[in-house]
DNA sequence: CCTGTGGAATGATATGTATCAAGTCAGCGT
DNA sequence: ACGCTGACTTGATACATATCATTCCACAGG
C-alpha cells in the first residue's frame, strides 16, 4: 500500500508537468521518483535496473553533512528533513522533502561533500541512485540535464526569498510564512485542516530561524487569535485567511 | 585596455576549471564571459556572433525584478549587485556579480520572471546573449549544461549557508563575513589592504541583512578596533586575521 | 505506584538591534 | 558665498527576541 500512494503522486506530478511526459512512468511498475520521468525511456530503464531501495525508520540519518556523495536519494514515500548544523551546534532546516522529490544533487554536481545532513521525518521509503550512472545519463540526456536546472533554479530562487524575508520580516510573520510553506510541502490531513506532518516545536523553530521559545509563544498566541488550534504535534489551521494576512506576503 | 584585463582573468579562470579547456578561449579576440569557454567549439563560434555587447553606467539598471527575460547577460568588466526589493521596499542583496560571472540564467532556465534586479555598481561592460540560442545549444552541449549546473549548485550552496547565518550569527560576525565575502568577490587594490569596491554603507547594510545604522555603528566599532581603516566610501582591512576571527567562521 | 525523562509551556530578565531624531560634513549648482 | 542635498555619523530610546530558569505534563520503565 505504500507505493500506491506514491503512483498516485508521481502521476499527478507527470500531469501537471510542463515538459514532455515520458510514456513509462505511466506504467509506475515500481515506486520512482518523479523527476526521472523526464529522462528518455532507455535511460529510465537502465535507472530503474540500478536503483536500490530502502526504508528508513523516523529519526535516521541518510546521509550526513560533510560526507562525500555517491549518488542521488530519490523519495518514494515519506518525509524528509534537510538541515545544516550551524557553528554554534544548533540546527538551520533548509528543506523539506517529500515523495517524488529527489536530494542530494547539489553535492554531486558541485562535486564536493555533502553541506545538509538529511534526516528521515518518519518511516521513509526511499531509492539510491548510483553517482556514475546519473552522470552519465546526464551527460547524454538533454531533457533530464534541464530538469535538473529547473529544480536547481528553483530551488536557488526560494532560498534568495527566504534569506530576503529572514533579513527583514520579524518572527511573527515568518511563523505564520512557514505553517503556510509546510501545508503547500506536505498538504493537509483528511479533515482538511491538520498538517500532515508532525515536527516538534523545536524542528519548527529551526525552520523558521528563531529561538524554540520564541516559536511556542508565538505559536500560543496564534492559538489564542484562532487562527490554529494546538493538541501536541498537531497543528491545525483554522483560519488560513488570517495566517496569510499575518504573513505578510506579496509575491 | 578594458578587454585585456578582462582576458586575463579568463585565462586565469580557465585554468582554474575542472573541466577540459576550450582552445578557442585561449585566443580570446573578443571580451567573453569565462563560463561559455565550457562550450564546445562550434557552439562558442555562434555565442560569439549572436551576442550583443554594450556599456552600462554606475547605477543603471540592466534588468529588473518581474520582467521576462529575453537571454543571459554575461559580464565582461564592471561590477553589478543583484537586488531583491522587499515587501516594504527595503533591498536585499542577494549576489555581487563580477567579470566572467553569468546573470540572468535563473529566471530563464525555470521559465519564470526575473526575481531580482541587477544594477551596476560601477560603469559596466556586458553582453547579452538570447534565449532561443542560449537554450538550443545548452540542448545539445553537455559540458555547458554541466558547468550550469555546477555554477547554480554553488550558488544554492553559498545561499543556504547565508540562510543559516543571517538566522543564527549576531550582525557583528556577519558584518564581518561580509568584508571578507567583498574581499574574495572583487579582491582588493593595489596597495593590497584597500577593497576595489566603493559601496555606500546602506549597500553594505542590504548585504549583511540589517540597518544602515547598525552598519555603520559597528564599521566605527571595527575601526576603532584597528581592524580596518575607513575614508569615505574607502574600506582598508588592516587586520585581516582579526577579521576573520571576528567573523567566527568555521567550515 | 513511584520516578525519571523529554518536550512543552510560561515567566522574568537581559540584550542586541531597529528606529527615531539630530547633527555633521562634503559636494554641487546657482 | 550661499544654501541645498544626500550620505554619513552619533545619540537616545523602544522593542523584539534570545536567554535563563522554572513549572507542567505525558509517558515509559522499573
Amino acid at each position: 500500500m505504500l507505493w500506491l500512494r506514491s503512483c498516485k503522486l508521481v502521476l499527478l506530478q507527470i500531469d501537471m508537468g510542463s515538459t514532455i511526459q515520458n510514456p513509462a512512468c505511466q506504467h509506475c511498475k515500481d515506486r520512482f521518483s518523479s523527476i526521472f520521468c523526464k529522462a528518455e525511456q532507455c535511460n529510465l530503464e537502465q535507472i530503474d535496473q540500478a536503483k536500490v531501495c530502502s526504508v528508513y525508520k523516523k529519526g535516521q540519518v541518510i546521509f550526513h553533512e560533510g560526507a562525500y556523495p555517491f549518488g542521488v536519494y530519490c523519495i518514494n514515500d515519506g518525509k524528509i528533513k534537510l538541515s545544516h548544523s550551524g557553528d554554534d551546534g544548533r540546527e538551520q532546516i533548509i528543506r523539506l522533502v517529500k515523495a517524488g522529490d529527489i536530494m542530494g544533487y547539489k553535492a554531486l554536481l558541485s562535486n564536493e561533500r555533502y553541506t545538509a545532513t538529511a534526516t528521515a521525518l518518519e518511516d521513509s521509503s526511499i531509492c539510491f541512485v548510483p553517482k556514475d550512472l546519473f552522470m552519465s545519463i546526464l551527460q547524454k540526456d538533454a531533457s533530464l540535464s534541464f530538469e535538473m536546472m529547473r529544480i536547481l533554479s528553483s530551488e536557488l530562487r526560494k532560498a534568495e526569498l527566504k534569506i530576503t524575508h529572514l533579513a527583514q520580516k520579524p518572527v511573527r510573520e515568518r511563523l505564520a510564512e512557514t505553517l503556510l510553506f509546510i501545508k503547500e510541502t506536505y498538504g493537509l490531513e483528511a479533515d482538511g485542516h491538520t498538517l500532515s506532518v508532525r515536527l516538534s516545536r523545536e524542528e519548527i523553530a529551526n525552520l523558521v530561524g528563531t529561538a524554540t521559545e520564541s516559536a511556542i509563544r508565538l505559536l500560543s498566541e496564534f492559538k489564542k487569535d484562532g487562527m490554529i488550534e494546538l493538541e501536541g504535534k498537531k497543528i491545525r489551521l483554522l483560519d488560513l485567511q488570517q495566517i496569510v494576512k499575518t504573513a505578510n506576503l506579496q509575491d
